[in-house]
DNA sequence: AGCAACATGTAACGAGTTACATGATTTA
DNA sequence: TAAATCATGTAACTCGTTACATGTTGCT
């Protein structure tokens, strides 16, 4: 049920429509962590509702309903987020493929690390810039500013995948470009 | 449809049981890449052996079924290795609570940072032996053992998390001492 | 003879995606 | 006034989990 906990961290920041937690998947988030699109969404906010962890706390043009936390809800947020399981649910087609390199010809798995490294460079060179420009927009007695841990890993998780990349070609016995 | 993808690879490495291939998830892809339990995978046995992707090449005592790939198994598979979507499936409890670690408040935040970090101290203090035997007993002249790659990445990916929670840990205590 | 491990399957349920469906408000 | 965006919802389908269900083989 980890959407309904990704629900009431998102609302921890601050009251939001399903709409505006809609599109908070499509940020990172959506990207690195959990998806969900409006269908999913509006049903679980509903269920959510009832079991007392959110309230309609404003109604706006349009239809439009913001949820806020309730106790309850910041109550269970927390406990999800102290106690982990054992084993999390994890599911990730890209570490699917890291896994499954050898099952290809050593030229293909070449090709494909190759490619991987590119990725990662590509996606550093964008998401370093936007991380130094929050790191010097930002007071340093203030609070880190929210999504910027969430940033810092995924820098640190592309740095890591990149030089894993770079690690198996030149294991591989390839020329390792760069 | 990743499971069957993540089946293809499996038997890419040699003819397999649905029963092989349950336990097969019960170690690192299981873990860190995708999960499935047989309930799920006899039934996709059955559907990939409809549409040529596999056949049975072998049949052994309780029934057992051994399942071998077909070349166009192996092309569907080499296909899908080779061409990334915009956007791959993601869902990863860990990653979510690190992205929601902001919503605790500091002295929580404080206490799970800590326990992610003890925690990939203790997983890289188990999985690095592993891998320095592995490399001690490996010919460099022979292929890379299978699953070396990944473990590697699996150690990479630790390495990355345990640094980034000491970071934030570091980022978090400049603002709120304690 | 009894137990552990091998081995396969189905059914009910939960969770997520895609497609279907509708309508209000703002902005150019 | 037309288009973009805001805003919510349902239905059919796919994928995965948990529980139910059954039977065989090898080992001690």
């Amino acid at each position: 049920m980890s959407l309904r906990h990704a629900l009431l961290g998102l609302l921890a920041q601050g009251p939001a429509s399903g709409y505006d937690l809609t599109r908070a998947f499509d940020g990172g988030i959506g990207q690195y962590a959990w998806q969900a699109g409006h269908s999913r969404i509006y049903p679980e906010l509903g269920k959510m509702a009832e079991a007392g962890l959110v309230v309609v706390d404003e109604t706006g043009p349009r239809g439009r309903k913001s949820y806020a936390l309730t106790d309850e809800g910041r109550t269970e947020l927390r406990r999800w987020m102290l106690h982990w399981p054992e084993r999390t649910a994890v599911r990730d087609e890209t570490v699917l493929r890291m896994f499954l390199v050898q099952s290809l010809e050593p030229d293909d798995a070449r090709r494909l690390l190759e490619g991987i490294a590119e990725h990662c460079a590509a996606e550093l060179a964008k998401l370093r810039p936007v991380m130094d420009e929050v790191d010097a927009e930002h007071d340093p007695r203030e609070p880190v500013p929210f999504g910027r841990l969430a940033g810092e890993y995924g820098l640190r998780q592309y740095e890591a995948v990149h030089g894993w990349a770079l690690w198996s070609l030149e294991r591989m016995g390839a020329t390792v470009p760069g």
